[in-house]
DNA sequence: TTGTAAGCGTTATCAT
DNA sequence: ATGATAACGCTTACAA
């Protein structure tokens, strides 16, 4: 039922591999064949067939986006952000949840989707630096996050410990001397938390802060709820604080609203900060202090250095490590005036 | 470089065919024979190449999710559902931005990627009711939300009126007059506002109140940000109100902050109710009241629909509509206690 | 229960 | 500048 080139080189009086040259833009066409080709194509309606190309070509057209869950914010707005640039280089993705487990994550890197995607951008939560060598797939990667450093992929990133560094200044610049950090996951030496605690740690100290462990709270799943819960269990431990930071926007955004329903004023009594700059931030009550990973620059490094190892020119290139810039936004729940 | 079938069947010692039969489940195989297949399977590390099969049986295992924007939180949470329910199915999905953009939309339909996608769920933001008939496409299509009813193709969406009539009911049980509605889009007869304010209108009747115009806000995109301007222009107008309906979840929040922002008391002075109860509502503050509209089941339902129409099982069923179950939320936002 | 052969729609090679 | 022909890896008759 399909049009077929067959058809379309039918109509137009020419041979299949005329038409197929014509659709893929083949230059030395004489401009009076062409016209004919897309007179024929136009009428017929004529679809290319991706299957057909795929298995002669063996490249699809499609990559995948591997990411935890898409109902996290952050990575809502990634995947629409990858998705986005991904068009402009006329790729279609596929996105991949992977739930953060670690089965799921491992599928991923041995099934490849059965030749399906031309490429992968893997951003995983569960993996970590021990299963760098797992990385070592025969499809094009590029990584993302703070979970592997170093591996044998292109890897995109930003410097965690300098961001959560300037938060912290930022809080302490602001008169705030006993700094809750919430999202601790103690137990990992490496990956986002580490990063960002190290930063924490590291602008206490230039202050001249003696950290206190009672001050860092672990929280499991990154989201409000959790954010909430472990805001509640520091008020009701009795220590004194006098700013929150959230090691994510959700967790921030739960601990804001622990302290308001609790009759604590933000950012009179504590000032709350979090890092992701997640669309809600901005319209939270108040406006939430936060640091902008730069989205946007990571989805279209990614996808730049995926399709570049996908053309394959780069195949004698080293692993590349690509840092984006981040920025601070200092909103009203660090007691700054009202910004966008 | 990639193992195909035929090199499973030289290592197993039987023939293409066999290894097929085997890796689609064919019953009638003796064990001796298909246990070693998978053991050839298993130590070449075979995997099916989708194009090849594709290109043969045409049909991919893909489905396309088309949505106006993978930010809004509504259509992530949408996705994630669809996602997760299509695995269960053995589907992999697409998502497809349309920008809530109408040449997209429409480009979407005749389009169809290619016979790259077995089907389509889609959820329309620029087309309406006039563009019904564009909707008979080649290929299964399943259509979610209100922008067209009695369409060519099989339809999921929930009760708007009777929805929204529930909200306005509960804000005048807890002794609201004067309800500010904000997110109309007054050039437009129908789809989701259309519906949303009839549900309003309907409410007030009931309890006897005359809708006031001024009472009637429009707002454009559907996000936090319209949502505050409208609550704005509404609070400078100086008209007289006690609750806010924001036709869906983003508005309100950006109500809800436009409020306490300018010192007015939520619940106490103005109530607000919002639309889709997105995971935000249960964490902002005060919590927001709003309408579960059934996510997982819209999904669920939408994949099924989807899956039996691509099994062609359901050539002569007429397109159906199911509507499915939504219910409301009351929180902190309306003066409800605090619940999940 | 398993094998043989044909062909899905495209692109690559090699002519012309 | 264009055409004929052979793959690409799989499934589907049809045979055996």
């Amino acid at each position: 039922m399909p049009v077929t080139m067959r058809e379309v080189a039918q109509r137009a009086g020419v041979s299949v591999k005329t038409v197929s040259n014509v659709v893929n833009g083949y230059p030395y066409i004489r401009e009076a064949t062409r016209s004919r080709v897309i007179e024929a194509i136009d009428a017929l309606g004529y679809q290319m067939n991706i299957s057909a190309r795929s298995l002669r070509a063996s490249r699809t057209g499609i990559i995948a986006l591997a990411v935890p869950e898409l109902r996290m914010p952050y990575f809502a707005e990634l995947s629409e952000a990858v998705i986005r640039i991904a068009r402009e280089n006329d790729l279609t993705v596929l996105i991949e949840q992977t739930g953060a487990e670690r089965e799921r994550e491992l599928a991923l890197l041995s099934s490849a989707r059965g030749h399906l995607v031309d490429g992968v951008i893997f951003s995983p939560l569960a993996l970590g630096a021990d299963d760098a060598d797992r990385l070592n797939v025969p499809f094009p990667m590029v990584l993302l996050g703070e979970r592997i450093f170093r591996g044998p992929v292109d890897h995109v990133s930003i410097d965690n410990v300098a961001a959560s560094r300037e938060v912290v200044r930022h809080l302490i610049s602001n008169g705030r001397r006993r700094i809750a950090l919430i999202g601790m996951i103690s137990h990992e030496g490496v990956g986002t938390a580490a990063l960002r605690f190290q930063g924490y740690l590291e602008a206490l100290a230039e202050a001249g802060l003696a950290p206190s462990p009672e001050l860092v709270l672990p929280a499991g799943p990154w989201n409000r709820s959790a954010g909430a819960e472990a805001t509640n269990r520091l008020l009701d431990s009795g220590v004194e604080f006098d700013a929150v930071f959230g090691l994510n926007d959700t967790l921030a955004l739960g601990a804001l609203r622990a302290l308001l329903s609790r009759g604590i004023r933000v950012p009179n009594d504590v000032a709350v900060a979090g890092f992701d700059d997640i669309e809600e931030t901005r319209f939270s009550t108040p406006t939430l202090t936060t640091v902008d990973p730069g989205r946007d620059q990571i989805a279209r490094t990614a996808v730049e250095l995926l399709v570049s190892r996908m053309k394959g020119q780069n195949d004698e290139v080293r692993p590349r490590e690509i840092f984006a810039d981040y920025a601070l936004h200092p909103r009203q729940s660090t007691g700054e005036p009202l910004t966008g």
